[in-house]
DNA sequence: GCCAACGTTGGC
DNA sequence: GCCAACGTTGGC
């Protein structure tokens, strides 16, 4: 079973958003980088992932989501009118996928990237989302980090 | 709102 | 294939 770590900008889709959809499922749409669409397309059912919220006031790990359902064409990048229409995605040649996504548990205390900062030298050195720069929307999670950071989240929750 | 960092585009 | 210009991301 792989990780992952997948962001949102809670003012468009947040973790409220996800916990109130029915089944507390989603399709993940609207990726638009070929790295992260690779990342998208090596997902397997059963892996887990981090919800991450960014651009917000506190940006940081949400909960924990589960990939139910493996690539399939992001049908939002065929629609001229959505904000993430792309016309270079043909039906018989999709350029984008997206996935489906369940919410599995809710940290009742997020880890915040300010928390994970203390560990840049530390568990977290190597982490893709702490890198300077880093803008990819989907990134791998290696064993060490997802555990570190569930650690984190459950020994803020005491 | 600012700005550094980065990916993409397009002219050559 | 190079690279400048541009648009976007995301923390602060």
């Amino acid at each position: 079973m792989n990780h992952w770590l997948l962001k949102t900008e809670p003012s468009s889709f947040s973790i409220d958003d996800l916990q109130s959809a029915r089944k507390q499922t989603t399709c993940w749409d609207g990726v638009r980088n070929f790295q992260a669409r690779n990342f998208l397309k090596a997902m397997r059912r059963g892996d887990q992932a981090f919800l991450y919220h960014s651009s917000c006031e506190a940006p940081g790990v949400m909960g924990v989501m589960s990939i139910e359902r493996e690539a399939y064409p992001d049908l939002t990048a065929f629609d001229s009118l959505h904000e993430h229409y792309d016309p270079q995605s043909k039906r018989d040649e999709p350029r984008w996928f997206m996935v489906d996504v369940r919410l599995v548990k809710r940290f009742s205390h997020p880890v915040t990237l300010e928390a994970m900062k203390q560990h840049l030298k530390g568990e977290l050195k190597d982490m893709i989302v702490l890198k300077r720069g880093n803008r990819l929307s989907i990134t791998p999670v290696t064993e060490s980090e997802w555990r570190f950071i569930t650690a984190l989240a459950s020994r803020s929750s005491r």
